[in-house]
Order: structure tokens, then C-alpha cells, then sequence
DNA sequence: GATGAATGAGACTTCATTCAT
DNA sequence: CATGAATGAAGTCTCATTCAT
């Protein structure tokens, strides 16, 4: 009993990171559920006793990375005390883990978009809520007077976008070979949209 | 022979807007080169006559749109006499077209990304084009001592990267109601990014 | 365009009579359209072309089935000139049609039934229908005073269950070896259940 | 030990109920051996150790119900002291045991024929040992001189034909209410169809 | 040139059966 | 004895592509 329950999640996790693997190799429609089943050592009935169908592996995925992603972000947020360092950790934070899982950014950048119109409504949420992280602080900011009254809407939407290219051209091209490094030019843009001078550290910059 | 070209032609563009039409609401997956043909007036062996294959309808469709879309931006741009102001009416350019036609933006946001892994050259080239258009305006800037400088392939991207994702937004849930309003809140975001004023007219800064 | 539709009719021949013949050796659920396919000489795309699924094959089989049998018996009675002779001049061309064509009777008398519950309606009618016309012949023998006034729904369908009865068990066993023989013993049980006195011709015998 | 032969017993009744249950309402094919577990409160491989596959408990359900059936048939038989008594009494004790049973009437009237050709055999058996059961009964009569010589097989089939119809009927349409009216209005045809006067009770007929 | 019937590889999914725990 | 995870064969259906007419 106490056995059973650790294997049939450690045969869920061979097949999601499986599928992680294919899926951000190949796409979506190109990867077939015997892909799967093969590369996490299952058999296509394998993989059908966990999940329900293709889509589920997908969007299990999709969950499975947006909420770590999240955790990450709340870690690095928290550790700091004012709503610019907030935002900025969060960016950080997302650089930095699909920095160093190049497939989960393939996933979310790309292939989640082209899995096709079902998928086009979660993404939707996903990327609100991303940008609703920063929008929030970007809130905060202008309430303690650290910034100038704006869309924060906008400016939310805006810089998740900018992060999101960079992230994108990265899993394309591979430039810079450090993800990070990006950030080092892409963060005084981002301040200094809002009115923030980039050279006076209103808020400490996130340790590594 | 000189009466068929145009027949010809006009058979291609008929095959062409229906693939649009349909590609952009069903995606490229669930879109079949039967239902293109339907759209079209023609039968299948139409459709093959004109296009190789599907995959080739799809990349005829994304060339067209680029080089309409790079059409009007190149004009915008021509009638502006500094570099942020070309840089400006570009932006606005691609709002204002996407604005006018969803399915385009559909089509270039989100599904020309589902079309799989060969597709995805394709696209990081035309993301690549975009960007480097802003890039190249920024550079100007610089040079002219508008803006001071700057890491002007990120702010490049950056910028590109905002945009996209205001309209992928639009794309995704219709707001704003007209995308071009967007504007109004972007434009200073992305001014002040690189460091002006934007209330201020772009002209060559003052040298202390 | 004339050569093509006796093309595709003949096509669409060709894929039912396969389905009647394997249909009716190895039933509903172990018959394979790939089966089908082979036994036509087409591809299993081509069985598809020319019905949208399985399960739309095997009612097109009963539904040509019946109606050429409603056809035969309507000839038959057309040839007689009262209600009796009518009715069995109707039981005959039954036990005619299914004696020289055995797969038909075992489609009709087994595996119609066994295809499911979606054919259960379908069959009910059926079956409703032949009973519907021994039914009505004899309401007209009682009108006319040929026999005497009696439940003719259940006798209507009592007939047509006596005569399954008969054609299922030599669809099981082979016996007797000419189907049409047991119309010999049959015919006389019939008559006399309805209260006539099958020795004195109240009709005349269809003739072969 | 012995504690658990009931067990075991109470397990296998319990399996076959809710096979019953779930074959007459779904059919044979669109039941899987994972809905009769769940049924019966156990799992599949529960079921698995009490029947060899699924083809062996359709078997035990339809030995089990035709050898109650029998039993029925047999009591009712006894309390008869002459053929067509016995005859009449075997109809209508099927009718009762169907009439208040639809389930167990569905299974043998269509499923068991949709269970595949492998379940034909044991069903041509069925059908025969009841319509031999009349056919010796009218046999008995016959040579008792109750009614003139006939083909008893042919009578005896079409009796239980006749019956069978009336019963599917009801099993598709519900009609009529109480299956056992039926009988009132079949039974005078059966008995003419042997050239009995069903107004006079069934005593040798007097020699001329 | 146009048509649409035909092909056939391949996708997803189901489920009877087995077997380690 | 019971459980339920795992297997894998088989089935239905789709669709890009070809080609005879």
C-alpha cells in the first residue's frame, strides 16, 4: 500500500518529464503518445492509465511547470523588502530558471502557443498572471510614491513581453549563451520605462 | 496564355485568403487542405496544383503578410526625418495593421508558432527583422546623441517584445477594444526605456 | 462525368457486398473495416469515402436489404386477390428471398440484433414493419368476413415470430434443407390459428 | 475453509448480478470487464480469479438463467395432468419469469445474439431445447389422439417463435404493460394453430 | 488545367488479460 | 485471495498526397 503510492507517482513523473523532453523537442502535434510511453519506458496503456488523453499530458505539463515557476518567483520575492526589488527578483527569478532548463522555456514560449486553440485560453491566464505579478508591484510602487502614477497594466504586459522575447530568442538562436546575462541589459530599460533611475539602487539587487 | 497568368493569380490569392481566414481560427493542425480548397472554390487537386503542399500554403501565407507588413512600416517610417520618430511610426504601423486585420495577428502570434519545429526558423528570422528595424532606429539615435547609448539590440527586442505581447493580449482576449489605444499607454513606457523624455519633441539632446 | 458515377455506385457495391458477406460470417464487432476494405479491393480510405463510418455501412446493408425484400413481397402480393392469399403470398417471398440467400438471413435474423444497442430501434422498426403487414391483411380478411374478428396485432406479429423462428434455426443448423419446405408444415398452423380451415383453399396457393 | 466456499459463492452471485445488470443494459461488447468489477464491489482482478475471461461469465449468466427457466417451466409443467395443459403452462411460465425479469429477457432475447458467433451455437441449443419442450408435449398429444397428427417440430418451433416475438417486442417497446396480457390474446392462436378449440378444455377428442 | 476518388501511413484510444505486491 | 498498475494488440478514423479521368 505504502509502496504503491510512490510508484505510481514516480511512473507519472517518468512520463511528464518524457513528455517534457519530446514534447519541447518535437511540438506538439509531432510528438505521438508512443513517443511518450517509449521514453519514459512505459507502454502506450501505461501512459493511458495516468492520464486521460494527450491533452492532459500537456496541460499536466503546462500546470505542473507554471506553478513551480511560481514558487520560484514567491521565493525570490520574498526575500526582498520593497516592491521595485519585488518585481525585479521576479524577473530574475523566471531569467534564471529557464535559464537552466532550456526545454521548459521551449515549452512555454513556443510549443504551448502552437498546441492549438485549446490550449490558447490557459496560456492566456498564464501569461495574465505572470504579468499581473509585476503589474502588482508596479501598484504598490506608485502607492509608496517610488514611482510616478501609470498604466500599470501596460507596463506590466510591457515588461513581461520584453522578458519574453529575450527568453524566446534565446530558445531560438541561443544568444547569449548565459540567459542572465540578459538581464544585465534588459533591466535598465524596465526602470527607467517607469521613471526609475537605473544608477541609484532604489532597492538592493537581488543576490545571486 | 497572358488572359490564364491572371486567372492564375487570382486563383492563388482566392486559395491564399481562405487559408488565412481558416488557418487563423482553426489553427494550422486542425485545418484541413480540404477545407482550404471549400474556402476557395476549388477542389483539392486545385490547391495542388498551385501549392506543392500544405506546409508551403502556410509559409506563402506568413512571406505575404511580412512583406506587406514590412510595406507599410518602410512608408510610415519615410515620412518621418529622425530616428525615434521612425522608430514611433513603425510600432504604430504594426498596431494599426494587426488592429485592422485579427486574423493576421492570429496568424503571426500565435499559430505560425504551432506549425511545428519547421516553422520556427522562420519566425525567429521574422522576429529577428522586426527587432533589428527598432535596433537600427535606436543606433541612429545614439549616434545623433538623442539618447545616450545603449545596449540598442535588447531595447530592440525589448521594445519588439512589449508590443507583441499587447497585441498577443489583444489577440488573445480582444482588449483593448481597439488595439491601436494601447498606444497611448506604451508609447512613454518604451520612451522613457531608452531614456527620454516623452513629453518632450525627439530631438538631439542638449551636450552639457 | 457519366462514367463516373456508375464508377463510384459501382464502388460503393463493392464495399457492401463485402460487408454483407463478412458481416454475416464473423458478425458485427469481429468484422474490421480493414476487413471490409480487403474484401471490396480498396483501401480502408476508400471505404471511408464512401461512408462516414462502420456503423453507417452496416445500416445501409439493412436498409437495402429490407427494402429489396419489402419489393419482392410487394410483388408477391400483388398478385393475389384477397387478404389471405396476400398474407401468404408475403410469408413466401420471405422464406424465398432469405432460402437463396443465407447471409442475408443471417445479417437479419442474428447479428442485426447483436450490433448493438444503437441498432435496437432500427431492428424494432423492422421487425414492426413485416408484422405490420401480416397485420394488416388480416384485418382486412376479418372486414371481410374471412375470419373471424381477432387480436391482429398479436397474431400479425405471431406469424412473422413463427416464420424468424423457422428461417433463424435453418440459419443455425442448416435444416430443412430447402428452407421453402418448411413452408409445407408452416403454412397449415397458421391458417388454422386465425380459424381457417387450410384443406379448403380460401385462397389460392401463390403459384412458384 | 468452509467458511469461505460461501464466500466465494457469495462473490461469484454477486459478479453475475451485476453482469446481468450491466450486459442487458450495455450489451455484450460495450461492457468491459472493468464496469461488472465495479459493479459487484470488486476489482478486476477479483473477477479475473472467479471466471477465466469475459467470455465465461456471458456463458454462466446464460446456463444460469436457462437452467431457472427450466426449473420454472418444469414446476408449472407438474402441476398439469394432460399435454396441452403442459404445453400452455411452459409458455406461460416463460412469459411470467421474462415478464417480471426485462433484464434477464433483454440478454437472451438480443444480447446473447450480439455476443459474437461463439455464443451462436450455445444459443441454437437454447432455442431448441424450449421449442422441444412443446414439441413433446404436442407429441404426447398427438399420440393420446388430443389433436391430429402434425409436423410437432415445425409446431413446436413456430409456438416458441411466435412466443419469442411477442417477448422481443415487449423487451424493445414496453408494450404491452404487462407482458403476461399478451398471453390472453396469443394463446387462442396457438391452440387453433394445432386445431384445438381453445373455448373447450383439451380432452381427447371424441372418435368418430 | 481541374476534379475528386482513392490510398495508406499513422494517430489516438480502448480493453481483455496478466501479474507483482 | 485481492488489488490495480501495466501491457500491447487491435480498432476506428483522419488526412496529406497522388493520379486517372
Amino acid at each position: 500500500m505504502t509502496t504503491q503510492q510512490p510508484r505510481s507517482h514516480e511512473r507519472q513523473h517518468r512520463i511528464l518529464d518524457s513528455a517534457l523532453r519530446i514534447f519541447s523537442r518535437r511540438g506538439y502535434h509531432d510528438t505521438s503518445v508512443d513517443d511518450i510511453a517509449q521514453g519514459s519506458r512505459t507502454s502506450k496503456g501505461g501512459v493511458y492509465f495516468h492520464f486521460p488523453n494527450k491533452e492532459s499530458i500537456f496541460l499536466a505539463l503546462l500546470d505542473r511547470t507554471a506553478s513551480r515557476l511560481l514558487d520560484r518567483i514567491g521565493t525570490a520575492m520574498a526575500a526582498q523588502d520593497n516592491p521595485i526589488g519585488r518585481a525585479d527578483a521576479a524577473l530574475l527569478a523566471v531569467l534564471r530558471t529557464f535559464g537552466t532548463h532550456r526545454a521548459l522555456a521551449r515549452l512555454f514560449m513556443l510549443e504551448a502557443l502552437g498546441a492549438g486553440p485549446e490550449f490558447h485560453r490557459r496560456m492566456s491566464e498564464v501569461r495574465g498572471e505572470f504579468a499581473g505579478i509585476i503589474q502588482s508591484e508596479l501598484d504598490d510602487a506608485a502607492q509608496q510614491s517610488i514611482i510616478r502614477p501609470l498604466d500599470t497594466e501596460i507596463a506590466g504586459r510591457a515588461w513581461f513581453g520584453a522578458l519574453n522575447e529575450v527568453i524566446t530568442n534565446w530558445v531560438f538562436t541561443g544568444q547569449p549563451e548565459r540567459l542572465e546575462d540578459a538581464f544585465q541589459a534588459l533591466r535598465p530599460l524596465l526602470m527607467q520605462s517607469v521613471g526609475l533611475d537605473h544608477r541609484r539602487p532604489h532597492s538592493p539587487m537581488p543576490q545571486p
